[in-house]
Parts: structure tokens; C-alpha cells; sequence
DNA sequence: CGTACTCTAAATAGTTAGAGTACGGTGCACTATT
């Protein structure tokens, strides 16, 4: 099988990008595939080819709706028509619809929440569906034990569809999530892909400050002097408003985004951000997953991220076209354990795992009760069907221990004095084989590179930025 | 850990200081209400 002239004829792509051929021949093959690829190395061409060489249909595990309706979207446009999204979008005519016709679709979307509905286990059940892809792999481990326990039951669909091969793809992925991905889709002898994940056209910068009114001096410095597209992340909801408010009052076109949002808001920054009518988003973390500009030359991290995987795959955002980029980790005194112990205490508690074991009637009355947390009911009863109440208590101390681990490894980026490169790849088990000539803080880097002056300064509003922030500022 | 808010006591009539407490981030689906 000659599966360049496929890619041709198919997407017109005279040939592949690295990886991509090793994965879909494995497939092909019949064995399972985790791939660590890249940002922008052409994930999603590793299900769309096979799907094309292979009867059955494929379907696809999706983390968010917003990157469902995207990834549909891409495929119709690429002449695609037999594509179908399974989720809470759907009006009851076009679900029953879809439901009732999922057998002529090559392409089924779907959340790992609908997936466990038993009446889509039902109705996926007859299918003949022969690759399973795990989209966003790492969420897995990233949202399975402590947010989106749902993530963990993505193999129980599999004998009800006759254990179809299974493809997980991610950009970011630790040796312990990779384990973790290979426990959880019950994967036996994956074959497993692992591009160099090092982006040579990002550079690594870490700023110190006293206190967060000398960071906010600094970014407000910095964004009236370059311009975007920029991603600038902060820790709190309130706080990425009080960024953007701030950074509109020089002039500078700027929104926030953060999950607090209504739907329709959030889509609509996405866009302006995409058509360049915004230059810097002000957002918490939940901006990024499935937006792909090619052009954004910075990523501020305002505020420490929770763990060296996070800052990962928010630093992957910038430079996806090739250019140079920057990431900017600010710091100020105490912020290391701001965030670290919000997520400690998200985990469920010794005494909420024994209220939800020894509960006998509704467990939706503990919550209602203010006895347990709703997440933490989610995360508990999970594990119930899987473990004693006493290996459920080990199992979450271990999360805990873990969450612990991680924050340890952002506090040591924070004081690092050598290589950030080196460091940030090692806690991927990567080795760093070239380093770029703009490496990072502690090991070259001309900042001259990466600024992007405006070009027109408006003056009227760069003047009096300092009054400006006294003003809202009670401090 | 830091912030914002609430409560309480001591001051004396509306204000203030200090103590105590709740909260902070990622999303799906479902249901009830407009």
C-alpha cells in the first residue's frame, strides 16, 4: 500500500511530517499507538488517513465541545461529510437524528462523558467502529483524578465495540502520564511515538519581583511597548480582569477569557483573538486547548502555573508558525503556594471518602447536605466501584503526593540557575541534543529578538500608565 | 498563601480595628426556568 499516494490523493499532501507515517502504518498494523507529538505536527492526519483505508468508522474521544465543534468543522471543510459530533449542543431532533443514523458517519466526535451514558453504550454498541482515538491524551491523568473522573472509563466502552484499535494523541505527556494513558485505555503492547518535544523557536525567561505591584509594573511597561498576539496567564478569574482592564485603560487591545464565562463570550474573544482584532488575552487556563494561531510571539505567565506540565503546554501556544517566541514567567514572593494549595485541597478529603462509603441512601443528599463537595462525590464514586474504602484513601493520598511533587518541580524552575530548557525537558525524561542560539534566562538570551515594537505608539494613552494604575490600584 | 468579606467588640451613635472565615482553576451533561 503506497500511503503517500493516498495522502495525495486525499488531502493533497505531497508527504508526511515526522511521525505521522510510523504511527498510521502501526495502526494500519493493528497495534495501539500513544503519540507525543508537538503542537502543530499534524495530530489529528494520524486517524483521518486510516480512517480512509479502513472499514468501520472512527471514533474520536474529545475533551472540550468548543475543539469538537472546531475538529467537525475542519473535517467538513476538507470535503468531509460523514462527519457527527455526539454531545450536549445537539437539539433532541438532531440527536435522535444522528443516534439513529450513527452507522453512515466515518467520524464520531464525542466527551468521555457521553461515552459512559449507558444508552450510547447501547447505541455505539452495533457499530463497527475500528479505531478509537484518545484525543488530548494527557487529560486522562491531567483531569481523571481529581475533575473529569469520566476520563478514567474510556475502556469500559471497549468490548461493547468489540475491542477496536486505539490511537492516543497527545503533545505533552511525562513517562507517569504515559504510564497512566496505558493503564487507563487498558492498552497491552502500545506502540509508542515520541517526537522531541523541545521547541527551538521558544525561549525561556523567568522574571523576580518583590511583590505583584512590581510585576504589574512590568507587564504593563512590556505590553505597551510590544505588541501581540500574546497570551498572558493568570491564576485567578478576577485577576485576568483585572489584567485586561488595566491593560485597556494604555490603550491596548486586550480581552479576558476564563471559564466563568458564558459560552457565547468566550467564543467570541477566541474569534477576535484568531482575526487579530485582539493583541493580548488576559485569561486563566482555560484558554488554549484547540486554538491554533500560528503567530503569537508571547506567553506571560503572570502568575506560577500548578505544574511543569501545565506551563508546558501554555508556553506550546506561542510561535506554532516557526518564528521566534518568548515565555515569560513572572514571579513575586509567596506566589508558589498560592495556587499549590487550592489544588491540594481539591482532592476529596479522608472524611468525604467515608461519608460516601458508609452513605446508604441518595449520595446526591451528601452534597446537598454540605457534607461532600460535588467533585469530590464524582472522584469517590468512581473509585467505589473499583476499590475498598481503605485503597481509595491510599489512592487519593497518592494524588495528593503527586500534586505535591509537582508544585516541588515548579518551585525549582522558579529558583533554577541553570538551563530552563534542560530542566523543563528532563522532567519529560527528554534530553536536550542542540540548544538554540536564544536559549534562556540562565543560558543565553538577547532579548532584542523577541520585541515587538509597535509600530504605531499611541502616545495620548503610554504616558501616564503609572497614574493610571495608582488610580485603580487601593495600594 | 493572599484577598475579600463578615462578624464582633469597643467605642459612643456611626466608625474602626481585629479576628474569623470562605474562596481561589480546568468541563461535561442534565434539569428547570425564562
Amino acid at each position: 500500500m503506497n500511503l503517500e499516494k493516498t495522502l495525495f490523493d486525499t488531502y493533497g499532501f505531497t508527504s508526511f511530517r515526522p511521525g505521522q507515517k510510523e504511527v498510521i502504518e502501526k495502526i494500519l498494523g493493528g497495534q495501539d499507538v500513544i503519540a507525543l507529538l508537538p503542537t502543530g505536527m499534524g495530530k489529528s492526519m494520524c486517524y483521518q488517513l486510516p480512517a480512509h483505508l479502513m472499514e468501520g468508522s472512527v471514533l474520536v474521544v474529545s475533551p472540550l465541545l468548543s475543539l469538537m465543534q472546531d475538529q467537525v468543522a475542519q473535517l467538513k471543510k476538507m470535503g468531509e461529510k460523514s462527519v457527527a459530533a455526539i454531545n450536549s449542543f445537539l437539539d433532541p431532533a438532531e440527536r435522535s437524528n444522528i443516534l439513529h443514523n450513527l452507522n453512515t458517519y466515518r467520524f464520531i466526535f464525542i466527551s468521555p462523558e457521553m461515552l459512559v451514558q449507558p444508552y450510547i453504550k447501547n447505541k455505539l454498541m452495533g457499530l463497527n467502529i475500528s479505531l478509537l482515538v484518545a484525543d488530548e491524551a494527557h487529560c486522562i491523568s491531567q483531569w481523571g483524578f481529581d475533575f473529569r473522573p469520566d476520563y478514567l472509563r474510556i475502556a469500559e466502552i471497549m468490548p461493547a465495540l468489540g475491542h477496536p484499535r486505539v490511537l492516543a494523541l497527545t503533545a505533552t505527556a511525562t513517562a507517569k502520564v504515559t504510564e497512566e494513558i496505558k493503564q487507563y485505555l487498558k492498552l497491552s503492547e502500545p506502540f509508542i511515538y515520541t517526537h522531541p518535544m523541545d521547541r527551538k523557536n521558544i525561549a525561556y525567561d523567568i522574571k523576580k519581583f518583590e511583590n505583584g505591584k512590581e510585576k504589574l509594573e512590568w507587564l504593563s511597561t512590556f505590553v505597551a511597548a510590544n505588541k501581540g498576539p500574546g497570551i498572558i496567564y493568570a491564576g485567578t478569574r478576577k485577576k485576568s480582569q483585572e489584567l485586561s482592564n488595566l491593560l485597556s485603560l494604555s490603550g491596548i487591545r486586550t480581552a479576558f477569557y476564563h471559564g466563568g464565562m458564558e459560552h457565547q463570550d468566550r467564543i467570541f474573544v477566541q474569534q477576535q483573538f484568531q482575526n487579530g482584532e485582539l493583541e493580548w488575552v488576559c485569561s486563566t487556563n482555560a484558554f488554549g486547548m484547540g486554538v491554533h494561531i500560528p503567530d503569537i510571539g508571547h506567553v506571560i505567565h503572570f502568575q506560577v502555573p500548578t505544574s511543569i506540565e501545565g506551563y508546558v503546554q501554555e508556553v506550546g501556544r506561542a510561535g506554532r508558525n516557526g518564528d521566534p517566541a518568548l515565555a515569560t514567567l513572572l514571579y513575586a514572593a509567596g506566589d508558589e503556594d498560592l495556587l499549590a494549595n487550592l489544588v491540594l485541597d481539591d482532592l476529596p478529603t479522608n472524611h468525604e471518602i467515608r461519608e460516601v462509603y458508609q452513605n446508604e441512601g441518595d449520595p446526591a443528599q451528601l452534597v446537598d447536605q454540605g457534607i461532600v463537595r460535588e467533585t469530590s462525590l464524582r472522584v469517590i464514586s468512581y473509585w467505589k466501584n473499583h476499590l475498598s474504602e481503605q485503597d481509595t484513601i491510599i489512592q487519593i493520598a497518592q494524588q495528593k503526593n503527586e500534586k505535591i511533587k509537582q508544585s516541588a518541580k515548579i518551585r525549582k524552575l522558579i529558583n533554577l540557575e541553570s538551563c530552563v530548557r534542560e530542566y523543563v525537558l528532563e522532567c519529560f525524561d527528554q534530553q536536550l541534543h542542540i540548544k538554540p542560539e536564544n536559549c534562556c534566562i540562565n543560558d543565553h538570551l538577547n532579548f532584542a529578538d523577541f520585541l515587538t515594537h509597535r509600530e504605531t505608539v499611541d502616545i495620548q494613552v503610554l504616558d501616564t500608565w503609572e497614574s493610571r494604575l495608582n488610580a485603580i490600584l487601593p495600594c
